[in-house]
DNA sequence: CGCGATTAGTTTGCGCACGATTGAATCGTG
DNA sequence: CACGATTCAATCGTGCGCAAACTAATCGCG
């Protein structure tokens, strides 16, 4: 077998098609929700915290407002959420949650543990993972 | 804090970070190659095992012949690669590279070690992780 | 042989990602 | 107050990723 050179080798192989994966599993339980993955991401985001600008959901996901902008405005399109310009600062837009972008938080209620059950983790593993997955993340980034 | 409901608590938002992190990560080193991230995983597997159909490249990246296509026909643009329709079967397509692509090769082959470098893992870390997204891959897919 | 089923790859359409540019609003410094 | 610098979101262009529809070639069964 080579050393580190094959495909099934590299560390970022087995991450790129483990993301893949992820997504994919994650599409049949977003589905009937009418959810892409990162539009769930950016719900579970203002579900969190509602009436955020768009930079700071930015900050929040590490995704910029070219990518930001039209997903937003494809929430919106489906009443889950408005977009609004701030009074104080034009040159900010502000997101909030409509009362069915609200609704859906319990219809999607289901989905972390549904998942959960898909990886076949148990909690210990999945935390370490993550914090794994988080260090590597910052590494990349310094 | 919330249990397993906020963003930062969900491996899948961690492994999507991670991965994007990861090809952010590779696009300065594959730059001057001239290449994207899938390009070059493309690559590897050809320099690999040259001279593959487009069905059997996509078993070994797990990417559909819809994202190959296009891919393909841009490194061939590029004078890296030749897709030809097999004399016996007309259906098949054949990706071999041209010397151009193999001579990519040595330029490139600096790529995975400054990448580790950027990881700052050690191998038996990178080996470890690399192991746990190949099973969670399996999971996931099963 | 003939013809329906299957297979391989392409095309189409949509939704991310992201670098780069733009335009408008605000800030800061003189 | 003025005006250049900065900030924020939107826009543009390119390249994935993938579902679905399509086309052409091959297979298989009568």
């Amino acid at each position: 077998m080579a050393k580190g050179q094959g495909i099934d080798d590299q560390l970022c192989f087995a991450l790129y098609t483990a993301s893949r994966a992820m997504t994919r599993a994650y599409q049949p339980i977003l589905e009937p929700l009418g959810l892409t993955y990162p539009q769930y991401l950016t719900l579970l985001v203002l579900w969190e915290d509602d009436g955020q600008r768009v930079s700071a959901l930015g900050d929040r996901l590490h995704l910029d407002s070219a990518t930001l902008t039209p997903l937003l405005k494809r929430l919106e399109a489906q009443g889950l959420v408005r977009r609004s310009r701030s009074a104080q600062d034009e040159r900010v837009v502000e997101v909030s949650l409509t009362e069915a972008g609200w609704a859906l938080r319990e219809r999607a209620a289901h989905v972390p543990l549904a998942m959960l059950c898909q990886t076949g983790l148990d909690l210990g593993e999945l935390v370490a993972l993550r914090e794994q997955l988080k260090a590597l993340t910052a590494r990349l980034r310094g």
